[in-house]
DNA sequence: CCGTTTTCAACATAATTTTATAGATTTTAT
DNA sequence: ATAAAATCTATAAAATTATGTTGAAAACGG
């Protein structure tokens, strides 16, 4: 399975949780209530959250009536930044990113191949905004209402 | 990360050995010496294979002389079969191929979007043969011998 | 034909990373 | 003060990655 890991997709989904809040006023959304929504333990979420913080696609504000509030509009965070900050990269092999990671690159026929497989994802994911994954959301709910 | 496990990329050299020697006379390729090339552990060598054999992508020959073949030539083996057999498939997200996995799929907005991309990489992985790749490979290493 | 070597085969174990949970602390609004 | 919420530290469980040890089949030399 080339998969991604649970960071990446719970962080996605999280991210796509704080999107759907966007805006509103008082809007901070708390992490209890993520959880409860996407059934994912509040502790692990709270791992997660923590280097999107740090890389600045979140903000939080503490206690009482604080929570978590995405620092730019949705239509300005790229899936690809949330994947890079979770995942390191959406490379599928490290030797892509990490140059020093192995000397066989130079002669490496597969490194060519996982390297052009990464480049379609990237692609995709470059120009792919959290606004993007909101509509189709939206769309899909009210499609299949309830 | 999203990436590809070692198996994957471990089994995808080995085959990638295989087929350099695919229609040398008494061409049964040992173990060790892939080890030796690739500079891969023996032992997950070995664990590596056998779903390559239960697959029948690979043949293998016991006792003195023996080795590891290609069961078929390298034209007609796709790069995502060699992935299916190591990885389970080459899915971002268990969701994907498995219909049970996650009772979120009718109404998640993130399963289309990793859908999207599982099919990105499948279209790739599909229309690649290991032939293609032995022709990479040789191509890298003309323009760079040694 | 017999024993030795070569190789695959099977099983068990260890190390590492990923995934997930638990408890205690700090900050802030009311 | 009190309660709500983020933050910090530790630990546990599971999966992945890797190694070690022994056994079994086949070829080969004598």
């Amino acid at each position: 399975m080339i998969k991604m890991s649970t960071k990446g997709r719970y962080g996605t989904r999280l991210m796509l949780q704080l999107a759907h809040h966007y805006g509103d006023k008082g809007q901070a959304v708390i992490l209890r209530s993520v959880a409860e929504n996407e059934t994912i333990s509040i502790r692990y979420l709270e791992q997660i959250i923590i280097p999107l913080k740090v890389s600045k696609l979140v903000k939080s504000i503490r206690g009482a009536g604080g929570g978590y509030s995405l620092a730019r509009p949705p239509d300005q965070i790229k899936i690809s930044e949330i994947l890079h900050t979770l995942e390191g990269s959406c490379c599928l092999v490290e030797c892509i990113e990490d140059e020093d990671f192995c000397p066989r690159k130079p002669y490496c026929a597969t490194f060519e191949i996982w390297n052009k497989a990464t480049q379609l994802l990237k692609g995709y994911f470059d120009n792919l905004t959290l606004q993007d994954v909101v509509e189709i959301d939206r769309k899909k709910k009210k499609a299949k209402p309830k």
